[in-house]
DNA sequence: ACGATGAGTTGACCGCCATCAACGAAAACG
DNA sequence: CGTTTTCGTTGATGGCGGTCAACTCATCGT
């Protein structure tokens, strides 16, 4: 997501109606008119309660979503039953990528609190994008964005130790959530350890484990799911050269 | 890349001059007249010499590239100098996607042997993918695509053993030299042993111990950069139940 | 052709993280 | 409100793959 949001896209997104659609409503360069018509595209919403599907794999896809409110994990599932999260959503994020291939979803979304999304018809959202260049532009972005976002998670999985894994997630939550308008430095983990382990590769006990070491170093202070960051500098220190202990 | 052809498709890619361009090329549903003017895209070619680079992390984007003839890889690096391979690219397949998000390029795209790649500037393909619908929907699921794979590949650092992962590398090459119309039972590596185990998420040492250890089990034949799948099945079955030994 | 250099193999040892297990605490349920 | 279940923490132990090292074998350049 973009943090320096310059001051015509706060109008933009003011302009966006009541939707916090940040990814695909607030690209650079339109206009009034094509603002107003990108809202032609939110069909629909939907509301999911903790633990809910809002699609399956398998399932047809039809549409995309952009989160309106709540949070979310996507998990890819092999035929013996291994599960791993692939990522985490929060509020302005789009899901629903992975189904553009095939025409059917390759993970399932699951909601980890109660949540709120828009529908976005992606037939709709072809033709629209066929007529006004920013919109396509701003959608082309943002599917490279992920690719991008997914390959800093195949660098993280494949050359970094438990700690650095924790750290840069942390690091990454912090700063999403700083995005949106909410500290950076306290939050509460919408996710279970073992939902954090299987996005890093980790066990859940390594991943109760490091954070329980972080703690001792005066890194962070960690409640339950409520998380605090003592030591951000030290935090990102630690990725380059982990702690020696 | 899609491997059964419809029997239209065939004369489309004759069609698309001599150029391998399937995932751009070889949308479904498009006109002769659209082929045609696709080929505008097309804009000079390049040859590059194996290990030079197509284009380097922090470089400006303006151009996708698809691989005419050789094979890449793609690299990502950290500040501490840590390196990972985050894909190898074949014949017909597209480089550059990375670039989109940000307009510069996030990894590095270098020539494993001596290549040749069509150039196709952005701003042409965007220009025309507002004007083909088929053009643009083929576009999408290449980018869907690779988010997808790029998903694979996390399960596979995240929850695969070393066996697992070797497998997995071996089969899908097989697949996609089978999908090219080379022999997808013998073939030969383009890329070290050191760069497949980046790309894995492993050691050299590792990957050499273990391609020794299929060959023992009599799963495959290794020599050299040389490969012989002898057992496909229980290649395919160790995936799911790792080797005992 | 021939050294020089990079690539690959194999062995010995070790460390990080997984595994197994027990306990404690919070939250979800009726 | 109390009970059950899920979630989290911590300890003990072990194994997979990393690390270090020595050696062999291609490949490439001059």
């Amino acid at each position: 997501m973009d943090l320096q949001l310059p001051p015509t896209l706060r109008q933009l997104r003011v302009a966006c109606s009541q939707c916090n659609l940040m990814e695909l409503c607030l690209p650079v360069g339109l206009s009034e008119e094509d603002v107003a018509r990108i809202e032609e595209l939110i069909g629909t919403r939907r509301k999911l309660k903790r633990h809910q599907a809002l699609y399956e794999v398998r399932s047809s896809f039809q549409a995309l979503y952009a989160i309106r409110a709540g949070s979310f994990k996507t998990t890819i599932v092999l035929e013996d039953g291994r599960e791993q999260v692939t990522g985490f959503q929060m509020t302005g994020e789009l899901l629903g990528l992975d189904g553009i291939s095939t025409g059917l979803h390759v993970v399932s979304a699951i909601a980890l609190e109660d949540s709120e999304v828009c529908v976005i018809e992606y037939a709709r959202l072809e033709a629209l994008a066929r007529e006004i260049q920013g919109l396509q532009a701003q959608f082309h972005k943002v599917l490279s964005r992920e690719i991008v976002r997914e390959q800093s998670v195949m660098m993280l999985l494949g050359t970094m130790r438990a700690e650095e894994r924790l750290a840069v997630f942390l690091l990454n939550l912090a700063q999403r959530f700083a995005a949106r308008g909410f500290s950076g430095t306290e939050f509460r983990l919408r996710m279970t350890r073992e939902e954090i382990g299987s996005y890093l590769g980790l066990k859940l006990e390594t991943v109760s484990r490091t954070l329980s070491h972080f703690q001792e170093e005066g890194l962070i202070e960690v409640q339950h799911k409520n998380i605090r960051l003592r030591d951000r500098e030290r935090l990102r220190a630690l990725i380059q050269a982990p702690l020696s202990h």
